[in-house]
DNA sequence: TTCCGCGATGCAATCGAATGCAGCAAGGTT
DNA sequence: AACCTTGCTGCATTCGATTGCATCGCGGAA
C-alpha cells in the first residue's frame, strides 16, 4: 500500500476569503481510491463495489463534497438547465404558470433558469444569454417575434411555446383553445338575451388576446348581432377601467355585455362600472374575462370567466420538453387544452344553445 | 505563413441529431488566429489589436459562435448565477419580489436560478441542488430553518435573506420594519376610537407574521386596551374568511377592528364580512392588512395596509449580494426599510397621535 | 546601428468530472 | 492446470474557455 503522496506544491493554505473547493480528487485521496471511482459512485447505475461505495460516501460526507454540476455539464453536454422566458411576472397569470413549471422540472431533476423580459425591449440581448448557458431546453411563455422563435430552431435547442403558437410554422406548443372559449362565452351571453356587445381586447402583439377577440367577434356576427365595439388594453387593471369608460363614451351608453381579454381587465371593468359609473354588474351590464386567476374567484367579483387549466398545461409543457430533449428530432406537436367555463356572478347567463 | 493544418482525425460529421457545437477553436481556425486571441476578443478590456478583433468577430458571426458560459465558469470560478429561493409563488407578494430581483440581477449581468420550495418538505434536498451549480450567491425569500441558513455560512456562499432575519446571529438581510408598521397601524386605529381588536396572524413559522402580530399586540396592550384575540391563518384568502368567522364566533360578535397578517387574508376577511356576514366594512368593522399587493388597491377593496417598498428592497438585496460577492468577508449588514402606511377605505382612521 | 519598451499574440496548463479502454483478481469450467 | 467470464478499478483523455508567461515585431531613443 503506497503512502499518500503529497500533491506537487499544492498550497495547503489559500488566499483569505477564498475557500478551496473540495473536488472528487480530494475525496478519492481520502477514500484511497481513484477519482474515477468517486465519479462512478455519484452516477446511478455505475459499476462500483459496495465496499468502495461506502468508503467514498464516507469520505465525501466528511469533506462536504458536492459534485460540480458545471464541470459535469461540460463533458456530458447536458446542463439540466431549462430556460423559462416570461414577459411580465406582474401579470398574475404567469406566476401560477411559473410555479407549476418549476415544480414539474425540479421533479425531473432539472433546474429553471429564469429570464424575465421587461419593456419588450432588449429581448434579443437577453435571449442571447440563453445560449451561453447551454440550456437543454426552453419554455417560452412570452411574446416573441417569429424571428426570435426561428433562432431557437437554428440553434437546435428544444423548445416549447406556452400559450402561443405560430401560424406559419409547426412548432411544439401547449395552448388553450381561445377561440372555442370565446365562442362559448358569446353563445351563453347571447342566450341570455344580450344583444349589444363590446370587447376590451389585449394588446396588438398578443396572439392569445387576438384570438379571444376574434373568436368572440366572429360568433357575435354569426349570431346576427351587431358588430361589437372593440377597444384595446394591455392586460392590467387600469386598462379595464379605461376601456369601459371609452366604450361608454363612444357608444353613448353602456352595452349589454363586455368581454375582456383577461381577468384583470375584467376586474378593472367591473370595479369601475360599480364604483365609478354606478352601473350595476350584472343587472345593468354583464362582464366576463379569461384566465381564471385566483382573484377572479374572490367574493367581490366571482367573475364569469374561462379558466385555463394552468396546472395541466404546465405539466404538459414540461413533459413535452423533457421528451423532446431525449429525442430532438421528433415532429412538432401541439397540445390544445380547453378552457373551463366558470359561470360566475358578473354575467346574466342563459342555457348553452345550439 | 504556415498553411492551416488539419486537426488530427477530427470527425467532420457528427451523430445525427447531434449538432457539433461551435467552439472558440473553430472561430480561431477560421479567423487564422490562436484560440486565446478569440477568448480575449470576448473579454472586455483585454489587449487585442483592432485588426484581429475585427477578423475574429467576423468569423464568430459567420459561425454563430456563442461562448460557453459553463466552461468559462469552470475556470474563472464565477458562475454568474444567483439562486433565488422562494417559498410560494402563489403568494401574490412574491411574484413582485421575484420580478424585481430578476431585473436587478440581469442588469448586473447575472442570471437567476429559481428554486421554488413547495410543501415545506424536501427543502433540504432542493437546497442541496443549489450547491451543485456553483452559484455565486443566494437570495432567500423563503422560510428556512436556522440550520439551513447555517449551511450557507459553512459553504461560504454569500447570501442575503429577504424579509427575514435571525435572532441569534447577525446575517445579511433586507427587511421591513414590521413592528413599527404594526404599531403605527394600531395607533391610528385606536385614535379613531377602536377599542376591541382581533388579529388574524400568519402561520407560526413565519417570522414576519409573528412580528406583525407581536407589534400590534404590544401596542394594543400598551394603549391600555383589551388583549386582542389572535387566530392564525396561512396567508391565503380562505384563511382570512375562516379567521373572521372564528373570531366572530369566539367573541360572540364582531370586534371593532381586525388586523390581518397580509393583504390577501385581509381581502378574504373584508369579502366575508361584506358578502357573507353582512357586516359593513368599514362602518361596522375596520380591517387592515400588510404588504400592499396590487389587488389591495382595487376599487372594491382600497385596503388600509402597510405597503412594503418591494422595489427598493429588491434593489437593495441585489446590490448587497453583488457587493458581497466582490467582498465575501464583509461584516453582515441588515438593511431595514419602513412600510408606507396606506390610508385606505377599509378602516375608520384617526389622526396620528403621540 | 543597437537597444529598450510595449502592445499584441501564441503556448500550454488549468478548472472538475465523465468515460472508453485496459488491467486485474476471483471464481467457475473443462 | 489452463482458460474464460464477470465485476471492479485505474489511467488518461476530454469537454471549452481563461490566463500567466514567453515571444515577437516595431517604433523611438541613444
Amino acid at each position: 500500500m503506497p503512502a499518500k503522496k503529497a500533491k506537487a506544491a499544492a498550497p495547503s493554505v489559500t488566499a483569505p476569503g477564498q475557500h478551496r473547493t473540495v473536488t472528487s480528487y480530494d475525496v478519492a485521496l481520502r477514500a484511497g481510491v481513484s477519482q474515477s471511482a468517486v465519479s462512478r459512485c455519484f452516477k446511478p447505475g455505475a459499476s462500483v463495489s459496495p465496499a468502495t461505495r461506502e468508503r467514498v460516501m464516507k469520505a465525501a460526507g466528511e469533506l462536504d463534497y458536492t459534485p460540480n454540476a458545471l464541470a459535469r455539464s461540460l463533458i456530458t453536454r447536458r446542463s439540466n438547465l431549462i430556460a423559462v422566458l416570461i414577459s411580465n411576472l406582474t401579470n398574475l397569470y404567469y406566476p401560477e404558470v411559473l410555479s407549476e413549471l418549476s415544480q414539474q422540472f425540479v421533479k425531473n431533476g432539472m433546474r429553471v433558469l429564469l429570464f424575465t423580459l421587461p419593456h419588450e425591449a432588449d429581448v434579443d440581448k437577453i435571449i442571447a444569454q440563453v445560449w451561453e448557458y447551454q440550456v437543454d431546453g426552453v419554455i417560452a411563455a412570452a411574446r416573441l417575434t417569429t424571428k426570435q422563435v426561428a433562432e431557437f430552431e437554428r440553434r437546435r435547442i428544444p423548445f416549447v411555446l406556452f400559450n402561443r403558437s405560430l401560424r406559419d410554422k409547426a412548432v411544439n406548443a401547449v395552448v388553450c383553445d381561445q377561440i372555442a372559449g370565446a365562442r362559448t362565452l358569446v353563445t351563453r351571453l347571447a342566450g341570455a338575451g344580450h344583444k349589444r356587445f363590446a370587447i376590451i381586447g389585449g394588446p396588438k402583439d398578443s396572439v392569445v388576446g387576438q384570438e379571444r377577440t376574434k373568436g368572440a367577434r366572429e360568433r357575435i356576427v354569426e349570431l346576427g348581432l351587431k358588430e361589437p365595439l372593440v377597444v384595446l388594453g394591455n392586460y392590467d387593471y387600469e386598462s379595464g377601467a379605461r376601456g369601459l369608460k371609452q366604450i361608454v363614451q363612444q357608444l353613448g351608453r353602456a352595452p349589454d355585455a363586455i368581454i375582456c381579454g383577461n381577468d384583470v381587465m375584467a376586474i378593472g371593468c367591473v370595479d369601475t362600472a360599480r364604483h365609478e359609473l354606478g352601473l350595476d354588474v350584472p343587472s345593468k351590464l354583464s362582464v366576463a374575462g379569461f384566465d381564471g386567476v385566483e382573484p377572479s374567484t374572490w367574493l367581490s367579483y366571482n367573475l364569469t370567466t374561462l379558466r385555463q387549466p394552468v396546472q395541466k398545461m404546465a405539466q404538459a409543457a414540461a413533459e413535452m420538453l423533457t421528451s423532446l430533449i431525449g429525442n430532438p428530432t421528433a415532429a412538432p406537436e401541439k397540445r390544445v387544452f380547453s378552457a373551463q367555463f366558470i359561470d360566475g356572478g358578473t354575467s346574466r347567463l342563459g342555457k348553452e344553445i345550439e
